[in-house]
DNA sequence: ACAAAAGTGTTGCTGTTACACCCATGG
DNA sequence: CCATGGGTGTAACAGCAACACTTTTGT
């Protein structure tokens, strides 16, 4: 390869979303060589008349219709073979949506959400850049970093949905009791009077994150 | 300009050191035009055969003609007008170094540390990008992460010189007694043995780093 | 001896952990 | 009425904040 100062760009976008006590990504399988049938993160080349940030917006509404509301910057990968062909960099941007926003149909098999402790087979480095992504934003999100963990529950949850959340970000098991007085003793949550009564034992209420109180706050 | 899919990239080198309490950023001043005279971050074009992270090695290289011990990579910023002429996107990377081993010659007055509270005229939108990256790393420092503190202090310390760097990092005054507290009786620190008498006064002790204890801490 | 700066101890508060019991629902 | 799982209270502990006194130097 003749060595030039000219490089190929590519936005990648990790969207992330709290399903079922899990942190679920969204990934699109692939349809064409290289990598048929594996599956991948969205992305877009980028042009020279676009910043990082549009085209991360870009990807976004092509895959939702729906416009970015929280958007974080990750790592920029530029090892030389992350592309068989061409020297490929890659900036990666994070997103926590509500997963309700953009379900997906039945028939949609080409398009899907995975907990990220239980991938598909990923094409490209996209394996190794989720997991590196993923390691931190764990971390992240249940210390309610950029109000990442508000941003990962905007509608309502249970609170033994939140810890079982929690539980597998942070890889240990929480006592219920203590889980439960540091959002509600503390009225980061706010019981909506609805109860969940799903399958044997006491329903568990409806909570949803008093957002005055929560706003900035680190936990 | 017409619309391409190939852009042109530079490596950023933010490289910072500890010094008199202060947390400080070594800059470069321009020769040439654009911002003749104006300061600048250590900066190179990536070409399409080097990874973003050995081209932050180069650039380390040439300034101190060291290898670079740590590194962190930082955000890419891709606006349009970074450069007056062309689009170029840059990749920051962060080190943090021993400022004895980056000395300066009396007769160096195109390079130069600056306290990052206090930076001169600099070009380009270099001094956006050092006060985005500088407020989340002193966060990072003084919790710590990735070992930033140790590399911040690599060598003998007085507490007292540690706590005013600790109080620029936060942005408030700590009480002394409680700082030596969290330092000497944690065992994270070491006494050398040795005092430092500079002035009136009583001689503060030389500390060092239990790197033992301090490894991988978050404190 | 006096001023200036470094080192040390005690106390109370606050947040976290550990743990036992009661309550609401489905079968 | 019993199994299952959600909600509540309390006591011990650790980490942190507030605060006063002693020690070592230079002048």
């Amino acid at each position: 390869m003749e060595k030039s100062y000219y490089n190929v760009l590519e936005t990648l976008l990790l969207i992330y979303a709290a399903d079922e006590g899990k942190l679920k990504i969204y990934l699109k399988k692939k349809v064409d060589e290289p990598y048929k049938g594996y599956w991948t993160l969205p992305s877009a080349p980028l042009d020279n008349q676009t910043t990082l940030e549009e085209n991360a917006n870009i990807i976004y509404k092509s895959v939702t219709n729906l416009e970015l509301t929280n958007i974080y910057e990750g790592k920029t990968f530029s090892n030389l073979d992350r592309d068989q062909n061409n020297r490929i960099i890659g900036t990666t941007f994070i997103t926590l949506v509500d997963k309700t926003l953009i379900d997906l149909k039945k028939d949609d098999d080409d398009k899907s959400w995975f907990d990220v402790d239980e991938l598909p087979k990923l094409g490209f480095d996209h394996e190794a850049i989720i997991n590196d992504i993923t390691k931190e934003l764990k971390q992240k999100i249940v210390t309610n970093y950029d109000d990442m963990l508000l941003n990962c529950f905007p509608s309502d949850f249970t609170l033994p949905e939140m810890q079982s959340f929690y539980e597998n970000m942070l890889g240990k098991t929480i006592d219920r009791r203590n889980f439960h007085k540091k959002f509600a003793g503390q009225e980061l949550v706010i019981d909506t009077g609805v109860k969940t009564s799903k399958g044997t034992g006491r329903p568990g209420a409806l909570y949803r994150f008093n957002t005055f109180k929560m706003k900035g706050k680190r936990i």
